[in-house]
DNA sequence: CAATCATGTTATCGGTCGATAAATGACATG
DNA sequence: CATGTCATTTATCGACCGATAACATGATTG
């Protein structure tokens, strides 16, 4: 609501919302496509996304050519431009325990995608089947959970050579971490629980899990049923 | 696909799709609605779901009053229809180790809910804040994860008072579950490992970290940062 | 065989959608 | 002050949406 021409000092504001520069009127119109369509979803319409820009609907069409064109632009303004490459830095940072350096990351990585942005426009966009949400998957793993599982057994003086199981394993504890975002910021059970706490929780059974699973100790299967 | 009307009796089963009694024409629109919704989601049109059936649009009315009357028996044919009371039975049976019960549940578990129809229908109807969907997780905290903590503790011969901490532990594994089936079923990383090697694993890591929350560790807090 | 009635189709309404063309108006420059 | 440029609005197109009314048809029953 406290925007820049609604200020206080002006004598009287009135409806003259006209004349932006081109980039700057660009900028604010993806920031709030991100929040209208993370709330409303991709199907919703041009004409209230306008309104809720105070402006008229064939206007966004002087700055996007489609509806489409505007959607991508909320990709990747979510996906790509909030991806920290400082986070692949850190959980290699050997000067630290690869624990610390797990709590800090999930701490930090919560911090971007436990927003109701980011979290809605990834699910609706995983149903829509978007190619980018798929690319974005394979980014968490090869760039967080392998190097993870190679941190691991580095720590633990064997040799990087990861089977599938435990980069499965490590997915299994991440996807209780995202779900667990999107029971606070979806389903709106914010009351979960201490965020500091889950993630400690999580970064444990992680690192618990992958210990077990390099002690040749398969699991125990083939049981009685 | 096999009806009855279709009886390889007559001469020529032609196109002659028409006169179907109430009851089972309405089965089966409720039933092909699943699969339209689900892939296509609620948005889709009452147009498109009546070609795929064989109908014209209009008779979809006869059977439901509006659209959204269609999409509520979409909700408890999925929801209430494939929930197993038995499973609830399965968990309290205290004749057999507790990892086994839970191996057996997620088994039969996952084969309800890693299907396209249930996730995709329960990911569209959770963006849309249906509150069947809220409903449901309530569901899956009172009959299935508050049992298992409670077993766990029993199994370990403690009086049954568990925190909100073991509560929501059991919901990060139980999570990372679902999760797995979001990147199988509507992410298509169907490959991604073998699914009862994914459930022990998960099996065991519920009941580890349970057992490390009951001994009064409750996971080194307050790091370096 | 004729009457009846539920099943199914044709035709259509008012509303909304994405997108385009034309008109309006604000601002900088000379 | 005149002029040109570009942001913005008005008006509108064709397509599609959910829903309703009117009509047609097949099966049942006397």
């Amino acid at each position: 609501m406290p925007d820049a021409p609604t200020d206080p000092t002006d004598p009287a504001p009135k409806e003259k919302r006209k004349r932006l520069p081109s980039r700057e009127r660009r900028k604010e119109f993806i920031a709030q496509a991100i929040e209208f369509f993370a709330e409303n979803g991709f199907e919703s319409s041009t004409r209230d996304l306008a309104k809720r820009l105070g402006v008229t609907q064939p206007l966004l069409y002087r700055y996007f050519p489609s509806k489409d064109d505007l959607i991508a632009e909320v990709y990747t303004a979510v996906y790509v431009k909030r991806w920290q490459p400082e986070w692949e830095v850190l959980l290699g940072d050997r000067s630290r325990p690869l624990a610390d350096r797990m709590r800090q990351f999930y701490r930090e990585y919560t911090v971007v995608i436990f927003t109701r942005d980011w979290m809605r426009i990834f699910l609706f966009a995983g149903l829509k089947g978007v190619d980018i949400n798929i690319r974005y998957m394979g980014l968490v793993r090869s760039r967080i959970l392998d190097p993870i599982v190679a941190e691991a057994r580095a720590e633990a003086g064997l040799p990087d050579a990861q089977g599938p199981a435990e980069s499965d394993f490590a997915w299994l504890i991440h996807g209780g971490i995202f779900y667990n975002g999107v029971r606070r910021v979806v389903y709106g059970e914010s009351d979960a629980t201490d965020m500091d706490q889950m993630i400690d929780n999580a970064v444990e059974a992680m690192l618990t899990g992958l210990e077990k699973m390099r002690a040749g100790e398969p699991a125990p299967r083939v049981r009685s049923f």
